[in-house]
DNA sequence: GATGAATGAGCGTTCATTCAT
DNA sequence: AATGAATGAACGCTCATTCAT
């Protein structure tokens, strides 16, 4: 519809928000700091975003985009659970290196404070993941791979909740110190320890194959 | 000095307070409404705490002292990882029924809004669970509960991450939605089940007895 | 930038917060008030001023601009001191029929509560009259204009007293009553009388005696 | 009527109030302040005095008492002009060095702030020397040591402008800073020479040409 | 009679949003 | 179509004053 934006001055406009959103939260972020940064007027972050809430939105759902590409070359393979987990953690991991503000803000959508985007949201952003993992690992148990007296939907859930802490260790303040208290370091340091740390974690709650039996004596 | 208050009505103020900041979030609770809501003055909050950070310094402080009641019969017994940690969801399950504003609000200070008291509060929060934690795991893996080759420190961490998103799930707006998505009911109408899981999932994590193994088949 | 004010309404403003400045002193006028007196809203006195120390600031600077200028012509003139003092207390006389707020606050700014200006206004201030008035003085004491065993500067510092007062007893509420008190009416009332009766003083106050004569050699 | 607080906690009371309204102005002095500075409670503040300006009032009063005291036995003695001139300016500069916070309060009340007091407190404070230097100069024209040809009421109110200014300039922040950039030192670092300078002024101010003297007859 | 906790009006300041230019 | 100045509601906080204890 508006077209004197260019789409690259658009993504531009869009970062420095998801950066403002990520470092200040949704509140504390200004509509008018956003324009300076990207050097243009309020004016035009209001052409285009009907409100402070759908720019908001609107920084979300690039940010989604962005991670859905991330992990969209790990996802399409067929492979072992095992394999795919190791994956999927690499390119978070690689993804919270590179885009850590996009976490961050991630992080804040699930504050109180943008509570009234909550329900919509969620469906966006778990409503692929959570349909993707369950059916993951419902295929996982049909196939031995997991424990037959699990309930996929609850171990999808879990599994996901580890993920999720990953990378908002990574990447927000306070779960950087909070892994700092339980590790000692930070987590840049030792990111191929903690994924496979993380996937032996995993391993014994999801497979319990012969060879990793072994391992115990 | 101060003796009008009684108590009770200190008491009240506080809890008014989490709930507060458990609904609206750090910046959007307001000093005058917490005030409204418990029929006080304004005057009365900064009689009692300098400014707001300090008020919301002391709500967390009066919340995690009443966590740390909640667990402390749990954490003072003496048996094996599982029934601790069967002990530990319970109780935390219940803690979150009877005060869901209370984790609201601890999720609120993970954000960045409340990044200034960031290092603070997370030593506070996390200092002592997380040592609790892993020293209960290298203790669980010398007698052979756990596997031998896992990092006690990075396995206290994945448990820890584990009951913390457990609690928001149970507590806060964005992960019940999402919870309900992953499950498709509340997390309240089968707490049982999930904590069954939930043991499951740790289980294979943590412990590699015999019994364990021949489930497995 | 900052367009949509005009130099009109900037100047109304800075009016409006001499005039409260000096109705109200420093502590008791509020932004809104002045904000109300001149049509517009708060917002706009903090896109111009950085806080109301600012903008008590630029108030003074304003009026003291207008002070310079209203005294620009008397002091390019070369002319005897007794002449020149008579323009000077003319000059000072109209300007204070003319602005009278501008010296109400400028005795504000003598107060206490003004106090973390002090140092910093006291010179903007006074720095350039204080000069003048010492430079002017040795010079009419190297011609024999005064008293060779005066010290030209404290000489100096009782003259600009002197006319201090005459400002503040003209456009002060308390040093208009006090006047009274003196003189049995306005100041205004007589103000041809008061600068002769000044100049009077300053000529040769109290006491000519032979004696007196008589140290002068 | 109240018997309760003795008569030396009340001039403490008065006394604290004075160095808080010297120190801070009128509006930033706050009666709970003075209170804890006095070691009671604004209660009893509150039974003495009716409110704020009330207190104001007394303290106010109370150091016109302790100036008419300091300044009785320099008053009541018959002497020449020049002698009771310089007895006072003694007098007065005794008086800022052991009660600059009376003088700042003074200060204090001349300004806008203070402004609902005004024409009470100018009849009171100025009432006195108002009438005693108007008759002295009088006196002092009728015995030919004063210029027949001056008003002698503006005389004694310039002859009280340089006294209040001495003051002022003794005590009160910007005017102490303004003294130094007159005359390069602290006030009290040349007391003698200030006042041996001031009775110069006031002796023959600035010029005593043959002309001038011719006036005297 | 003394206390000092409670009150609440009022201030300084910010910022999402609008709209004249 | 873009700008960014103007708006004004809402916030954090202070303090004179009251009044239950």
């Amino acid at each position: 519809m508006l077209r004197r934006l260019t789409k690259e001055k658009l993504e531009e406009i869009l970062e420095a928000g998801i950066a403002e959103f990520g470092e200040q939260g949704l509140e504390r972020t200004s509509m008018s700091r956003i324009a300076a940064r990207v050097g243009t007027s309020v004016g035009v972050l209001y052409k285009y975003y009907k409100d402070k809430d759908d720019f908001f939105l609107a920084c979300v759902r690039k940010s989604l985009r962005e991670l859905d590409e991330a992990l969209s070359e790990t996802i399409c393979r067929e492979e072992k659970l095992r394999q795919y987990a190791e994956r999927l953690i690499e390119a978070l991991q690689r993804h919270c290196r590179e885009h850590p503000s996009h976490i961050r803000m991630y992080h804040e959508l699930t504050s109180a404070g943008a509570g009234r985007f909550g329900t919509l949201l969620a469906q966006e952003i778990e409503g692929v993941s959570s349909r993707l993992y369950s059916r993951m690992l419902e295929q996982a148990q049909r196939e031995g791979n997991m424990r037959r007296d699990a309930d996929p939907k609850l171990f999808a859930f879990f599994f996901d909740n580890l993920l999720m802490m990953l990378q908002f260790s990574c990447c927000c303040g306070y779960y950087r110190e909070r892994f700092r208290l339980y590790c000692g370091s930070d987590p840049e340091a030792s990111e191929e320890h903690i994924r496979q740390e993380l996937l032996k974690f995993l391993e014994s709650a999801f497979t319990l194959e012969e060879t990793e039996i072994s391992h115990q004596g």
